[in-house]
DNA sequence: ATTTTAATTAGATATTTGTCTAAATATCGA
DNA sequence: TCGATATTTAGACAAATATCTAATTAAAAT
């Protein structure tokens, strides 16, 4: 949703680590859960987290419930943490905004 | 310090806020206080998260004390963020390396 | 229909976080 | 040295977070 839910998704490293073996391929909950060491509800709770910062999406499949990455957002949020730095190279323009 | 200061640091708006002032310029704590609206103490708080996660180091000028973004730390966490996401692309390569 | 498998929701709890006011520290200038 | 200015530390507190166990929902298989 927000640039901030993404942000504090981003600052769990559960998360970032879950987001990682999404990149390189969806899988179900059950899947990513037996990676890490805490409980199917904690994982839950993580899957609610990255789906609200819209950093996943997730469909069922039979049993299971498959989730993938949504690229885009976290791409954007890379911009966004790039623009921070960017400020500098910018400051000897006018403006700081983004016209291409 | 570690990564995961870096990504609680950067979790937070007012703290990314902070970052992008001092990417125009190098201020003392009180300039920088002074656009926000929290309590000095409260900020004096996030530059404490922040200069934990080394995204900014401090010196003392006078009465004041002067923040200064350390670039290099936020650079090292977009390209992380990067690494993420290009674990898809670098799918068919050997390695997820950084070869240029 | 019952049982099994997969995942979530509910509810509790300890920890972390962001904020505040009050007090302390440090530098400067008269 | 005293007073003013700049910032931090101390301590408290409410809200958010990460985790757990137990219970619930949903689909599949028998």
């Amino acid at each position: 949703m927000s640039d901030q839910n993404v942000f504090k998704a981003l600052s769990d490293p559960t998360r970032r680590e879950i987001l990682k073996k999404l990149a390189s391929g969806s899988q179900s909950a059950g899947e990513l859960a037996e990676t890490f060491h805490i409980s199917k509800p904690s994982m839950s709770h993580h899957f609610n987290v990255l789906k609200a910062a819209e950093l996943v999406r997730s469909q069922r499949e039979g049993q299971s419930i498959v989730y993938t990455l949504n690229s885009t957002v976290l791409e954007d949020a890379t911009r966004m943490l790039m623009d921070i730095f960017n400020y500098q190279r910018e400051s000897t323009k006018e403006g700081v905004g983004d016209e291409t």
